[in-house]
DNA sequence: GCCAATTATTAACCTGTTAAATTTAAGGTG
DNA sequence: CACCTTAAATTTAACAGGTTAATAATTGGC
């Protein structure tokens, strides 16, 4: 377990995942949160402040008499990292700083149709203009955070999914854009990302959960204790594919019934297009690629108030709250959180509904039932995770000075 | 982190958990296999032998040249542990030595009903006769693991169910048996601690693997990098409550179609019960605390070759085996184990249905599709496993010196 | 009887830990 | 104002567990 050199373990990654968690934070308090004693962690800040990653920033005004306690935060811009969630139509791109906020942004459509190859290509185009966009310089980039969805061989970074087309089944996906960009590339499963994202940016601290991830599929993903739950080879969590009382319809993974055939958004828009009057009245087009988009108009018409739309929008939803129970039972879970581009706007409805089937159905809760929160950023909240698992991952030692002059982008210091 | 005293952790528990699976070993195995260097292992092992925990077994007679390889074994009679398995209706006492190997069992049968005072007071008396038949001093017993079903609270040491009865609930379950016995107890869960003892005895030595364990209700147990997955509350796993894709029956849980409900011992004996014919030809009783009786009946009768206990028992593996892809769907795993009395006659039938739903729809298994198999002692594993719990977890010391005379008991030495 | 191969042990060191001083800076008090 | 009290931060020393690199021990083969 010996780790040379800059990786920071152990102590060290605790005090800057709760830095990065609380913004400012006194060395007192990062003892208590952590449990680790004040001795530790003087001696694992100092090295970290002469590295330059944390900085002091005046005092705790606090009225009791005593040494004040000095207050702590991340040097936000000691280093950066990029998030990419390349979804089948779509790909978020996302730069964070040190301290985990978000410096720049991009969507770009229609990614999933060409090759692998022009694909990365496409990517590493857009990081390499974001970054500049953005001052940052690439020698402050700790890595590149890659999210894609389904199941993944994280250590050789290639998927082991024929989708969106055969040609990326074991196409060598990191290993080409760490190349390409001369950055490490971690891959991350987009519901694992969404759940890191969630442990810093959700409202209900908790370091214990489960989150549902719903985009064109369903993905799940399982924090305990502040680390993500792995299993055997990292593809854990397939809840896509559990299969349900009362399902039925066939999925693609060869079963019946399966949470994603019968939840998904291509589901409800089907049903959608199968009604001549519905499909015209929520103008859902049944474009190959618009699946979401699609989705997302029917959610709109159900916060309109139209009750044909909420009659779709539930019908879906109670398959997510049995998905959620058979969650929460199996990993014993007291929050649930639902993220993705699917929550965006029916969100609300998602979570009374799954919040209600966890009431009537979960165990050993016999105190504080379960709760059950929206992702605040439901729609980006993959991309920022995968930078975010960059940052708390990846070895951080003093940063690289910059080049004397920094291309100032005007605005206040 | 720190644990004080004789509290073995990391290095030592490895080699101590290794010895004990494979009996006799070398120091340079136990380095291969642990991952740890060759002198952590001198390290860790001379204290060991010091305190007459590990002993020196001779030389492994491998032609080469070099010096020989000395081997090592645990000392059987360092220390001893007690399993104790409570179930609705009966109990199973076992004795194991350090070595893991069994040394005595009792079996007793109506053990429920009385009130929890009456029960405890009656499996210490067993727990005292079982140990002085067998010739164990009392100061040589490491702890009692006392393994019970449904949601416990590990800590407190009290069950969190009402069952068997009302007065079960958050009765002092492990202090009232710990004070009246002088030892410590630990309160484990009935699959955990067959899962626990399938780490030692189970044919396919793996350490990630899920095991479903079928008694009168139906529980599961995960284990990943060989430490049991716990969850939030150390109650995870509820696969007797998953909702199975056409179950339809309403479960004590206040859910309908559980894995509990539709293939349960109670619901395929109630099934033959319904049928007039079927209840006379495999006699099944209806009893109150016979259903595993009758359950085995019409195992029995499968086994002989009856078509309609095969039909009857087909019908429960069914559900088996959709719970059993849910476990590995969602834990990540590529072995699945059936533990418990329910399995002891009828194993193989529920192996094939598990197996073959498995290889339909578990998904991420690209190559080596899951295995399932057996326990090799279906109807014991728990009992055994609560004991083997208390060896690796337990802190060990020295064992005390006994006193001048023991009384000898016949035999070799 | 010596060499080569292999196993086991020792010594030095590195990281992170705890427990017990020690320092620091307010705030109160004579 | 000088001095004490107190809360908090920090340093120190000892130690725990593990690592590598060098050393010692044991044997078979020539």
């Amino acid at each position: 377990m010996h780790r040379p050199g800059g990786a920071r373990a152990g102590a060290a990654r605790r005090v800057l995942d709760l830095l990065r968690a609380e913004g400012v934070i006194s060395r007192v308090e990062l003892a208590e949160r952590t449990g680790l004693t004040a001795a530790t962690i003087t001696n694992t800040v100092r090295p970290l402040v002469a590295d330059g990653l944390v900085g002091e920033v005046g005092r705790d005004p606090q009225p009791g008499r005593g040494q004040p306690r000095r207050l702590l935060r991340l040097v936000a811009g000691a280093w950066h990292a990029v998030g990419i969630q390349v979804d089948r139509t779509s790909a978020t791109i996302v730069v964070l700083d040190f301290a985990g906020a978000r410096v720049a942004t991009a969507n770009l459509p229609g990614t999933g149709g060409r090759g692998p190859d022009a694909t990365v290509a496409a990517l590493a185009d857009h990081v390499d203009s974001l970054l500049d966009r953005a001052g940052v310089a690439r020698s402050r980039v700790l890595g590149v955070g890659l999210v894609t969805h389904g199941p993944q061989d994280l250590e050789r970074g290639v998927l082991l999914t024929a989708q969106p087309g055969p040609e990326w089944l074991e196409y060598p996906l990191t290993g080409t854009l760490a190349e390409r960009l001369g950055l490490p590339v971690l891959l991350e499963n987009d519901a694992n990302a969404a759940a890191l994202g969630e442990m810093w940016a959700g409202a209900p601290r908790t370091d214990t959960f489960g989150l549902i991830y719903m985009a064109s599929g369903i993905g799940g993903g399982v924090i305990v204790d502040g680390e993500v739950y792995r299993g055997r080879a990292s593809n854990a969590v397939e809840i896509g594919h559990v299969a349900l009382a009362g399902g039925s319809r066939p999925c693609v993974c060869g079963g019946a019934g399966c949470a994603q055939a019968e939840a998904a958004p291509h589901t409800v828009v089907a049903r959608a297009l199968g009604d001549r009057v519905l499909a015209e009245r929520f103008a859902v087009t049944g474009a190959r690629d618009g699946t979401l988009a699609d989705f997302d108009r029917i959610a709109r018409a159900w916060r309109a108030g139209d009750a044909d739309a909420a009659a779709m929008l539930e019908r879906s939803a109670h398959w997510i709250g049995q998905a959620a129970v058979t969650l929460v039972n199996l990993f014993d879970l007291d929050t649930v959180v639902l993220a993705g581009p699917a929550f965006a706007v029916a969100g609300t409805l998602y979570r009374d509904h799954v919040a209600a089937a966890l009431e009537r159905r979960a165990l050993g809760r016999a105190l504080s039932g379960p709760r059950v929160h929206v992702s605040s950023n439901a729609g980006s909240a993959a991309a920022h995770g995968g930078a975010l698992h960059v940052l708390r991952t990846m070895p951080v030692g003093a940063p690289p000075r910059l080049p004397a002059a920094e291309p100032a982008r005007g605005g206040a210091p």
